[in-house]
DNA sequence: AAGTTGTCCAACCGCCGAAGA
DNA sequence: TTCTTCGGCGGTTGGACAACT
């Protein structure tokens, strides 16, 4: 049987008041992040260390950005989802001032409710086969790559608004990021284009770097 | 106006891997 | 090598609020 991450007795759960908060900023600010069962009793705080460190990483820290997700963010979101599976970790932090809790609740709440109208699954990114394919006109797909990767029997990326995503973006990922994408079990279907020459070089010049560019061809 | 249902999101829980003894 | 501790992560819950009947 695991112990209790913490003492259970004399320990608040629930919401956080605002004296709390501000015992943890002024402990935090002090002193720094560092060992976050210790952090509690050292801030004079009723609550569990890892509780501590959930609302400071969540909600605390500076440069935390609150609100409606923006376009591109949902887009971002759904694209990475489709990479990395359920790391929410990973896909926040891709987004600047994105938590993982806050990706991981908005994409239970609205990206993946609205895939699933899409007629889309919302873990394999493909057209879900219990429901209907959403009706396409010919004018909801123009250009060349939607149809390409069709024909191609790629399923093209849909964005949050319901069209196939238009937008190129190139994601720089880490090499274990890398790993997870490359490997056989996640077939994501992705359209790689290869570096150009230049890029090439450039990359050849720093093989030390921990992270390497992919582009990925988003045209659907 | 009151009751019911749906949605959102902050917070908790339990598991896992890394690090150290 | 094994055990313990800790931080981190993802899944889930439950309270607050909104929308609907």
């Amino acid at each position: 049987m695991r112990k209790p991450c913490c003492d259970k007795e004399n320990i608040n759960k629930g919401a956080w008041s605002k004296q709390e908060d501000q015992k943890l900023i002024d402990y935090i600010q002090v002193h720094g992040e560092g060992c976050w069962r210790s952090i509690p009793k050292a801030a004079g705080l009723h609550r569990c260390g890892k509780s501590c460190r959930m609302r400071w990483l969540n909600y605390l820290r500076p440069g935390i950005k609150r609100g409606i997700f923006a376009e591109d963010e949902e887009d971002l979101i759904i694209k990475l989802h489709a990479l990395l599976g359920n790391r929410w970790s990973l896909i926040a932090g891709r987004l600047p001032g994105r938590t993982d809790n806050e990706v991981k609740n908005y994409w239970n709440s609205h990206i993946r409710r609205k895939l699933i109208k899409m007629g889309i699954d919302p873990n394999s990114h493909k057209p879900h086969q219990s429901f209907p394919r959403p009706h396409v006109s010919s004018a909801d797909h123009q250009g060349a790559s939607t149809s390409e990767s069709i024909n191609n029997n790629k399923v093209p990326f849909f964005n949050s608004r319901g069209s196939a995503a238009t937008d190129h973006h190139k994601i720089s990922f880490t090499k274990e990021e890398t790993s997870i994408i490359s490997s056989p079990p996640l077939n994501l279907d992705l359209t790689i284009s290869l570096p150009s020459p230049v890029e090439e070089n450039k990359n050849s010049d720093h093989e030390s770097a921990k992270t390497c560019d992919v582009d990925i061809d988003l045209n659907c």
